[in-house]
DNA sequence: GCCGCATCTGGACAGTGCCAAGATGATGGC
DNA sequence: GCCATCATCTTGGCACTGTCCAGATGCGGC
């Protein structure tokens, strides 16, 4: 419980540096970006059960009601976590990526790199995955920000040499199959005996060697 | 509203049609298959939000706690409705591909078949794929049914001639693919105009047209 | 016919999302 | 410097949820 302090107005990073605090200090300090830390840190800790808008706000020491100051509903404020949850998966991705040429290469480091989040980050990655937000289309920086990982998949395929089949279709397969992977992997649906999971490296490059023909 | 009486208890099928309450009738009739009946009804009609244990049992015309005697918590209700979707799923797709023998063409048929039924059951297919089931393995059963529709297209492509991606991983591509194509078609991320998604027939061959090398 | 036990009821508790009315305090115009 | 404005936050409350408990109910085996 001690960890909860770390969002409690008037304590935490944006509320002690002075020129932040001024700049954006009202009552609280910069309470939406805090109520999206706390929620993550919820999230990790305790599981997405124990996610609620009334969590989010005893953790960060402000009333029940004070939320609704900036976030619609409880989705909109799902919405904004996913949405950092994108943030950090594209940049992972990218990093784990960098100065990688070779498409085949890139695409199993990017893939890789998203099952990592994915792990590392089970509770976050649901949330992005899942269907807790009803329609994305009522919060259009999520869905920019959610196809930053795609456009990186993408952009490594047309780096691509060969272009017998069409970039679009082949960037929709390899994405299916880097999001249904990661699915079978995290679910833990896939029997290590037959499929040799324990090396997941080994696993996810046998596994695109399915489309080897298609990534020279 | 009306439809709610469907499943009061004396009246509906399983408990006007003799036999069956002979031989299951206690006090309700046989209130664990009404429930989930009712479940799977509200998630029809009203969608995930509104479906709560208390609903159902409102649906089925017991008390809030009946529901207890047949269902340790909520989410074993939950995995109960998502099996008989599995169920309906795995049903469904066998009768579509039926006489179809060519590997490619069935496999076409299946992702086709496993699409429709998203779109037509989008609710249920949410809870079927979604994480409100924390651990599947909580119900061995859930993980049995849900394996009909893979055990459909790993059959399918062991049928084919050439044999030069071992088998189970190219089960596995295909499966990510057809899985993951139908959360980008039912969450409407796919550009009409540059997939053409208004024909899915098409869309899908072209998409499976990615692995045709290995689906002679 | 009676007893055991699965089944179902009614009531209760803690927790939730959300809302309305009011307090609070920073900010721009004077 | 002061004041009105308005976003921000609090208090209290409503309806709903999942879950539990003590007790009523009634079917099946004896």
């Amino acid at each position: 419980m001690m960890a909860g302090l770390i969002f409690l107005k008037g304590s935490g990073m944006t509320a002690t540096v002075e020129g932040f605090q001024k700049k954006f200090s009202y009552h609280h300090g910069d309470l939406r970006e805090c109520l999206i830390a706390a929620g993550l840190h919820i999230l990790e800790t305790e599981g997405t059960s124990k996610l609620s808008l009334r969590a989010t706000a005893r953790a960060t020491g402000v009333s029940q009601a004070a939320p609704y100051s900036h976030f619609a509903d409880k989705e909109a404020l799902l919405a904004a976590i996913a949405e950092t949850g994108f943030q950090r998966l594209a940049l992972q991705m990218a990093e784990d990526a960098t100065g990688v040429r070779d498409a085949r290469a890139r695409i199993e480091k990017l893939i890789l790199s998203y099952i990592r989040f994915a792990r590392d980050n089970t509770a976050l990655f649901q949330l992005m995955s899942g269907h807790d937000i009803a329609d994305i289309k009522k919060y259009p920086t999520l869905g920019m920000t959610a196809g930053k990982s795609y456009a990186l998949i993408s952009a490594a395929l047309t780096a691509r040499t060969s272009q017998d089949v069409e970039t679009p279709f082949l960037t929709v397969a390899i994405w299916s199959l880097c999001h249904g992977l990661t699915g079978l992997i995290i679910d833990g649906r896939l029997n290590p005996a037959t499929f040799g999971t324990e090396d997941i490296e080994a696993f996810v490059s046998k596994t695109i060697g399915v489309f080897a023909p298609q990534l020279v």
